[in-house]
DNA sequence: ATGATTATGTGGCAACGGCAACATACTTCT
DNA sequence: AGAAGTATGTTGCCGTTGCCACATAATCAT
């Protein structure tokens, strides 16, 4: 296991190799790999581990009877999900974790962190805060998709993502980590629908795009 | 103030009288009134201080220019909000917190848990647990609410909403904390829209309500 | 390369919902 | 009690979007 790498994780952040290297043992730390589409999680089961994308992506997702499909988040690498099932760590989860592309997960028995004693070890207290830390910014990321689905148009919800999107990014040419029905499947619209849209919206000038690589025009920064 | 009250809450689960005492002196912390619709938190501004709700309640809502507002969740008594804003301490809040009856709150700069001696303090670490299982609960609330707006009818929207507080609730019959307008903006639909539905539901028999009092039909439940 | 599979875009149609204007309760205040 | 304000429901119309069927483009496997 790379402790390099992981200490530059939110999560790892500010312990040294060797506390890492304790609390890997310690929190039972399993690597495994998934094939692209593999589901890594299922709703409804319950999970006593966090994951972390050490390669590849996960997206999270949930699934209904009827097979509409909504998109809550995209997962990629040094990025964390699960931790708060695996925290509370029997409720059951409300969401599907997939696998967005062949990928290698870290999964970690957080809820240990609850029955560690802080006192002989000292990555409890960091770990716990830097959690913390973690559980906040997925709670930003959440409040995050609400801004981008409740536009009522699907110009709106458009115009919501990709701006946040090029916030993030720090310019207005960026790729999205989405294909078109992941997207649609994010923003709650209907594909074709998205499709069109797109095509207005390009034929108006207000964007550009290719596959999944989109450029906001100055003018539309509005 | 009274540490009795709070020992019941979940950031307090576990403290005792003395501990609690000793916490809220460090977290420096404050009691507030509201009147109904006061503005609490502005979105834009940072916040230092996560709030408590020690009587009343409040509404988390985001307002965009033009005037439309999205509500994405209820706090009521015992229950926390800001605590995202008040860990992270520099993010701006991308919400309002509003006073939704006159109410009083508890203030707690939380962010001081991050700088103070555990080993010292019996409670910091206490805290540092309880507050991840609030931030994880909000997760689960936030994520939620996801699942009500995502149906793409307004029956639909209604439906995930209605029973998800029918399986909270443990009942058929239920209150919900929202007015009509508070509804629609929590499931992102028209309000005369949303009446209009609420009309043809309580026709077809699948619910009755009066005011804010629901009762899902037990064929309805599918 | 060739065919098969997947991704994206287009056209048409019906319906759901947003919006505006109004009607009818129900509160609150003096 | 009466008036003013607020909450909820109703009606009608038009636009957006969901859905279906299909076209075209891109990717993958052999």
């Amino acid at each position: 296991m790379n402790e390099e790498m992981l200490s530059k994780t939110v999560l790892f952040k500010g312990l040294s190799k060797e506390e890492i290297h304790d609390a890997l043992l310690a929190l039972q730390a399993r690597e495994l790999l998934y094939k692209k589409d593999a589901s890594i999680l299922l709703a409804g089961s319950k999970t006593d581990k966090m994951g972390l994308v050490l390669e590849g992506s996960v997206r999270i997702e949930s699934n209904d009877v009827w097979g509409n499909r909504t998109i809550l988040s995209h997962v990629g690498p040094g990025q964390f999900f699960a931790e708060t099932y695996a925290f509370l760590h029997n409720e059951p989860l409300l969401v599907d974790v997939v696998a967005n592309k062949d990928s290698r997960i870290l999964f970690l028995q957080i809820h240990i962190l609850k029955e560690t004693n802080a006192a002989t070890h000292t990555w409890v207290l960091k770990l716990l805060t830097n959690l913390l830390v973690v559980t906040a910014h997925k709670n930003l990321v959440l409040s995050g998709r609400s801004f981008h689905t409740s536009p009522k148009t699907i110009r709106g919800k458009v115009l919501a993502y990709l701006n946040s999107v090029a916030l993030q990014s720090g310019s207005h040419r960026f790729d999205i980590p989405f294909d078109r029905q992941q997207l649609a499947d994010y923003l709650n619209v209907d594909r074709t629908a998205l499709s069109k849209e797109l095509g207005k919206m390009k034929t108006e000038g207000l964007i550009t795009f290719e596959k999944n690589h989109f450029e906001i025009q100055k003018s539309a920064d509005f």
